[in-house]
DNA sequence: AACCAGGGAAGAT
DNA sequence: ATCTTCCATGGT
């Protein structure tokens, strides 16, 4: 067991961050302690990570533990880059506040752009989460990885895609996964497994190099590339205006009759670039 | 009971 | 190319 103290610019509000993934009835979330338990895969090797906040939004630092002793470097890389502490919210939230969304970014100030733990169960929850309300998703998901993932010092891992390659669509149908949904999973996963979409190239790819690679895969369009550029890859400037959320968000702002037009969605976000992501993020917030 | 859900494919024009 | 319909399943 080692450990290991990082300090993170400010504003960086973690006790937002924790209250968000309490929603997921898989984290492991300590919100007396303020500290998660992540489940990262470094190298294939399944390692149980503690993150605790020690420090507050104003000046947020952090406690992070784990086995492995070897991996240390790299796993430091990988919450460094989930968790975003590489990124300065400071002129984000100075940009913002000379916008439609300044009240949405001072009721919401220090919160950051969290990302999947893995870019593989990222595409897979974005696959799951077509069309269907939040808590149906959510319980699709928790019975998705209790299935087929395994728990290990306390935290479920997902499963591989070597896993789920081998499966058969009446094994997802069985959770109650729709036909269509088990094809785009199993099918994807096998598209993995056998070396034809390689996740972790597009790591370093443009935005639109990501969507000329995925936007073919069956059961991939426009608003998975985007939640995958955003929660897989941490890109900072997506609106993904088909989403219904941000579509019901804007008409809260806005006090709307009825939902704004994509050509409403497309003349707003314009003032919001380049840091569309956090708009996204702030306004996904403001209606939970 | 009808309508909706953090869409996308397939068919129709 | 763009518009419309169907898909499947649970939640409200």
């Amino acid at each position: 067991m080692w450990q290991q103290q990082i300090r993170v610019n400010a504003p960086y509000d973690f006790s937002r961050v924790l209250e968000r993934l309490a929603l997921d009835p898989l984290s492991i979330v300590d919100i007396e302690r303020q500290q998660l338990t992540v489940p990262l895969y470094i190298r294939n090797i399944p390692v149980a990570v503690s993150v605790q906040s020690i420090g507050e939004k104003s000046n947020p630092a952090f406690l992070i533990e784990a086995a492995h002793p070897e991996l240390k470097e790299e796993i430091i890389k990988r919450l460094s880059h989930i968790f975003q502490w590489d990124v300065s919210l400071a002129p984000i939230q100075q940009h913002f506040l000379q916008t439609e969304l300044r009240q949405l970014f001072l009721e919401h100030e220090g919160t950051p752009l969290i990302l999947d733990f893995d870019l593989y169960f990222c595409l897979v929850k974005c696959l799951i989460h077509q069309q269907l309300n939040l808590k149906f998703a959510y319980r699709l998901t928790e019975r998705f990885v209790k299935t087929f993932g395994m728990e290990q010092d306390g935290v479920w891992f997902y499963p591989r895609p070597e896993e789920i390659a081998k499966l058969e669509y009446d094994d997802l149908k069985a959770l109650q996964f729709s036909g269509k949904k088990a094809e785009y999973i199993i099918d994807t996963s096998r598209l993995i497994v056998e070396g034809k979409l390689r996740l972790d190239e597009l790591a370093h790819a443009a935005d639109e190099e990501v969507a000329k690679v995925l936007l073919p895969v069956r059961g991939i369009g426009p608003w998975t590339v985007q939640n995958f550029l955003l929660f897989g890859l941490g890109r900072p400037n997506l609106f993904p205006k088909a989403d219904i959320g941000l579509q019901r968000a804007i008409q809260k702002l806005l006090q709307l009759e009825r939902k704004p037009s994509m050509e409403q969605m497309e003349a707003l976000s314009k003032h919001w670039e380049p840091y569309l992501s956090y708009a996204s993020l702030y306004l996904w917030r403001s209606i939970e």
